[in-house]
This record gives structure tokens, C-alpha cells and sequence, in this order.
DNA sequence: ACCAAAGCTGATGAAGCAGTCAAGTTGTTT
DNA sequence: AAACAACTTGACTGCTTCATCAGCTTTGGT
């Protein structure tokens, strides 16, 4: 993101590096906006995560608030991405287990940038207003559609589509943005251990399926 | 919360309007410290939002820390008593329905509280150890030890009880936490409708009940 | 009516903050 | 190797922020 890229002729070994620098600064950035929020984070602090001095995140970004709307971008990338599983010729239990799995996969490896977006909504999500009206509605309803199709169909019970997405998004996501109490309550020290992630997307499965008139068995649905 | 309170026969009057000038700065913060976060709330914000000086704030919490820590300490209390409802002698079922409903109703009545409290959770919660570690957690394990003596009963199907709450915590939380994605997706204008409520409140009964292999009707299980 | 303590607040200070800039370095093109 | 653009960064600036404090008003006990 050079501030005024002149040359349309630009060296690529250049931009590349250039380009590195910037999702170097994004990788900390994640880290520091989750754990301080937009506000409590500052410049000094995520130029310290980065390892560079400040002045380079304000050659790059231009202000903390450009920063922090192209780490967003970033992460609303990620959020759609994980629904593509649910498609009109998949079965419904595969297509939730794997969409379940998706996003707990993502709450496993990416627990900062779900933090950043969880931040960002709680509070009103100002820069996300188009994103959530638009893509994400849109979005929503096509996959809402293709679950009222699976109903009308007979393959799954009557069910509020975009309910049973907020839940499954609230169940999902809970292991990422409030993996702290859950590691508290289960006496955990450091991080979640790998099988507690498992318990956790085996449980989801059990209560969405189930919730759905679909049967649910322990061992996976989908190789 | 007078700094000194040297004179132990103190005016009970003034001690009242004292106190009540404290729940309304406390009332004020629960709206901005949900809204901007700890670090992004300043005192000026804080002050204008309960109609005092910011000066007046200071006399009364000595620093904006510790009245962020006198919120979180009013919030912790709504958070535990929800599980009241949980008792050896309950039955399952209804048991189970009223603690889903008492958090939707926390939810619906005290969304900031709500965000206030996932912000700290999701900023890892420092200002909460004690809190996770110590009360809740006991608490987590003592109704964690009821849901499986159901178990052992017979009366519900075997489930990890602390994975379950984790699930309805997420799932009821939700509906507070990420009100603003739930109603861009809905297009809802202002505010969530109460029967958005209670289609949530009534899937969250029907994925947590059915999950625990108890029977579960849309109509009132407990009067 | 008087007084001591509690309650209140405008003015002010010190610290930390985001963002700018000029002077430098590096890499690429010709 | 010269020229030029992209990139880098230490030093700096003006602003915002939290917190203090001195002096004021209100209040309740005597």
C-alpha cells in the first residue's frame, strides 16, 4: 500500500518486500487490537508487536484507523469463506458438520482475528455497517434459502434459518473470543487443549443436528 | 464510596444521595465502557453521558480504573445468580428452560452490561482472575456435579455438563453481544424485535433440550 | 446560628498520544 | 554510474487525556 504508487511500471522484488512489511504489521496488528481493542491499542504498542519503529506503520497505513479498517477487511474475508460448504445438492447433516467445523477450525487457528471482529461488533461495528447490511445479509439469505429448500423437501425439520446461524455462529465463535473463561472454568493453564476444541465441536454438532431432526453419531460424518 | 469515611455516625441522607449519584455514573458507564471499550471511553465521554464533570467522577471513583472495576463488580453479581435455577431437585427439563430464559432476559435488559463484560473476557480478562478462576469456576463445578447426578439417574442423556454451559452461555450472550450483526442480518431498523427474542429464546430450548435427549414443545414447560 | 465534614467543580499540570517531516538509505531503471 | 523513486526512521509537534487541587457550596449535628 504505497501512499502514491506513481510508477505503473513498479520493481516487483520491491513490492513484494514492501507487501511483506505490511502483512507483517497486520499478523501483530491482530494481536495487539484484540488484547487492547481499537482504542486502548497504540501506535507504539503495535509497532513494538511488529518489531519496527512507528514512523514505518504510518508510511504504510497512513493512521491507526486505516490500520486498523485493513485488518478488518482482512478478517471479514476469512468469515465468509467458512459457509461454502453449504450448497443445495449437500446433504444437510454433512453441510452443517463441515460448516461447523469450518468455523471451529477458525476459532482454533485464528482466535485474534475473532477477537477483532467479536470487539468490532460489540461495539456497534461502525466500519463494518456495509459489510453486515450487505454482503453478510446477502449472503445469510442465499444460505437461508438453500436450507428452506432442504425443508420444504423433507430432508430436515422446520427450523429458523438465520436463527440456527446466530447460534451456530454464538457456539463456534465462543471458543475463540471467550476462550479465557472456558480455559478458567476447565482449570486449563496455558491454552485449550486439543481434545477440549474437539469435545466442544462434537457437542455443536450434536445440539445443531439433533436441533434439526437429523441424526448425530460421534464418529465423523464427513471424510 | 466516600474516600474517608472518618465520622462513623455519618448522615445517612447524604450517604444515600452519594450512593445514588454513584449508581447514576455507573449507570452511564455500563453504556459507554460497552461502546467504546476501557481504553477508548475516556473520562470526558464517561462524565457527559452521565450529566456531572468529569472532576465529579474522580471524587467519587478516584481513577477511571477503578470505576471500570466497581462496574465489572456489579456485573459479576447478575452473572452468577442466572444459574439459580439449577437445583438437584429440579427436574431437567424445566431446570435447563429457566436458566436458558433468566439469560435471555439478562440479555434483553442489560445489553451493555453484557458487552462490558465479554470486552473484558475477550481482552483477557486480567481484571477478572479471580473471578473465572475462583468463584465461577466453583460455582460452573458445583451445578456441573447436579447436571451429572441427573445423568447417573437416568434422567438426561450423558453430555459434558461444562461444554454444555459453555454452548448456552455463547448462545443466550449472543443476542446482547452481537445484537447489532443479529439485526443488520434480520433488517431490523432500530432495535430487535421481542419476537426475535423469543424465537432465539425458543430455538436455544429446543437445540439444548433435544441435545440432552429431553423432549421439548414450543409451549411454556415452566409457568 | 454555627461549624466541621462531605460534596462539588473550574482551572491546571504532567504524561502520553497520533501523526508529520526532513534527512537519510536502498533498490531499480536506463 | 547516474538519476530517481520507493522506502525508512529519529526527532519533533500539537493535541488529548487522566488526574490533582484549591477553593467553593451544601448538609446535618449541636
Amino acid at each position: 500500500m504505497q501512499i502514491v504508487p506513481k510508477n505503473p511500471d513498479m520493481a516487483r522484488a520491491r513490492q513484494q518486500r514492501s507487501a511483506q512489511a505490511e502483512q507483517r504489521i497486520l499478523a501483530a496488528a491482530e494481536r495487539v487490537f484484540a488484547e487492547s481493542g481499537f482504542g486502548g491499542a497504540t501506535m507504539a504498542a503495535l509497532a513494538a508487536a511488529a518489531g519496527l519503529p512507528a514512523a514505518n506503520l504510518h508510511y504504510h497505513f497512513g493512521t491507526k484507523k486505516r490500520l486498523y479498517e485493513a485488518l478488518l477487511e482482512n478478517i471479514l474475508h476469512l468469515w465468509l469463506e467458512a459457509s461454502d460448504s453449504i450448497t443445495a445438492d449437500a446433504s444437510p447433516a454433512a453441510a452443517l458438520s463441515a460448516y461447523i467445523a469450518a468455523k471451529m477450525r477458525y476459532s482454533r487457528t485464528r482466535p485474534y482475528a475473532s477477537k477483532v471482529f467479536a470487539n468490532e461488533v460489540l461495539q456497534g461495528g461502525v466500519h463494518l455497517h456495509s459489510f453486515l447490511g450487505l454482503e453478510l445479509r446477502r449472503r445469510v439469505d442465499e444460505k437461508a434459502e438453500i436450507l428452506e429448500g432442504w425443508m420444504r423437501k423433507g430432508l430436515m425439520e422446520r427450523v429458523d434459518p438465520r436463527h440456527l446461524f446466530f447460534l451456530l455462529w454464538a457456539m463456534t465463535q465462543t471458543y475463540a473470543d471467550f476462550e479465557t473463561q472456558i480455559r478458567a472454568v476447565l482449570g486449563r493453564a496455558a491454552v485449550l487443549a486439543p481434545e477440549d476444541y474437539a469435545v466442544g465441536e462434537a457437542l455443536i454438532k450434536r445440539l445443531v443436528l439433533r436441533g434439526c431432526g437429523l441424526s448425530f453419531s460421534e464418529t465423523e460424518i464427513n471424510p
